[in-house]
DNA sequence: TAGTCTATCCCTACGATGTAAGGTGTCAAC
DNA sequence: GTTGACACCTTACATCGTAGGGATAGACTA
């Protein structure tokens, strides 16, 4: 429903045709940093970091670069800002009772977001400043009293809540940066195998044999391998500090 | 060695000086492809990948922007090229015959090539080319290699790569992006103790509770805990599929 | 030695970027 | 009706990546 008002205003670009019509009483949607963000995420989403530009954001939402300037401080502050939105989206799963299942859909969940909007991998590679606004925060919170029920200390509450942060974000940024099939363009595919052949046997024979392998594994069953991984270990420690 | 030689080409800067002195044998160290990505890499080291413009590595070279286009296709071929000359520094460490020494050395290597230089996280998250050249192949090759000697089939050694590979990437990427005291800066810790301080209880218990406990936490521990998770996992996979 | 070739480098210019500074219009309150 | 606040527009600037085209110097031919 907000599309659908943002794409009607997308046809209303006519550049200050000053006939009797300005004096209507609802000229146009008024601007907000709310919907200087988003419009910011679809363009994102749709084509990629780089299109993001305030003459092309204002374009799209139907006025001059400048005007942005009236609801954010800067580009950067758009650029956080789509952080926040993309946060807030975050689908809390509802919980179980059965602690490890919980956190494997919690860490799913947090893929889900950064698989959906794969530029903001890039984002936070690039960000400034550390989180603060309560949209970015609240899924930390919600991890952490997860983590916490699970019989870990608080020092291991925060390690293993960096070290699922950490896998969870690395695997997306590396199955964005190097696509593997399963999800996304097939080309890559091909361009692993072609990769594979051409490469010197007696010194890359490992590359060889496995790089085809690779491209052929899908991206959500090599997510969970290392997500086994993960709890597994951190059941080992639970029971060893339990005993 | 090499570096003397570039610093010295800063103080030659004088542009098209036309007199006599340019009838001298060797005019000045001429450009590679090469002296061209070590420039960048030195420049978004030490001042951002922000930093790194043609005309700003023309300056350090002593020769104009338009110059480089002589060795190198793109600016974008120079950011993969960063890639390259980064991955040529990997350093292999000897092993121990040790599995679980060994990957985790190896693990350790590779966190501290991205820790060396945390702007190629950004460069990885940007880049769109998966890798191709031998520089960038060699220490994942080195890495299968090693995996494959631990037990695991052909398939886990590729799961085991790309969850040990993601974990790493994604724990530099949390770290440099959003840094804790332990190495650089220590500012960030205050501002972490401050927004727990800032932030209303009865929303955030947990972020309230904890986040100075992870602003105190060393970044090399952190890393080693989640390092652990991954192995122990790793350990009972290998030792459930050898029974 | 003179002439030509080719690789390397410089110069100029174009469109696009983020944004500072200041102008224009509209509406609410007096 | 006047005024002030605000949202928006216009213009202008420095800086970006890079296309196009000259200049120059060292190597090769004659």
């Amino acid at each position: 429903m907000p599309e659908k008002l943002e794409h009607l205003e997308n046809e209303s670009v006519e550049p200050t045709q000053g006939d009797g019509e300005t004096s209507t009483l609802r000229r146009r949607e008024p601007l907000t940093r709310e919907r200087i963000l988003r419009a910011a995420l679809r363009v994102m989403d749709e084509e990629g970091l780089e299109a993001v530009t305030m003459r092309r954001l204002g374009r799209e939402l139907g006025v001059e670069a400048m005007s942005l300037y009236n609801h954010v401080e800067d580009k950067e502050a758009i650029l956080d800002g789509i952080l926040e939105v993309v946060m807030a989206e975050f689908q809390f799963p509802e919980e179980t009772g059965d602690w490890e299942a919980d956190v494997r859909a919690g860490a799913r969940a947090w893929r889900r977001l950064m698989i959906d909007h794969p530029t903001v991998i890039a984002l936070f590679a690039e960000s400034k400043h550390p989180a603060s606004s309560p949209e970015r925060l609240r899924p930390m919170e919600w991890a952490f009293d997860l983590l916490g029920r699970g019989g870990l200390s608080e020092d291991e509450v925060v390690h293993a809540f960096r070290a699922f942060g950490g896998y969870i974000m690395g695997s997306v940024l590396n199955e964005v940066a190097n696509p593997v099939p399963g999800m996304g363009d097939r080309d890559h595919h091909a361009e692993h195998v072609q990769l594979a052949g051409e490469l010197p046997p007696t010194e890359f024979p490992n590359l060889v044999r496995l790089l085809p392998l690779m491209a052929e594994c899908d991206a959500e069953v090599d997510f969970e391998f290392g997500l086994d991984l993960l709890i597994s270990g951190l059941r080992a420690k639970v029971e060893a500090s339990g005993a």
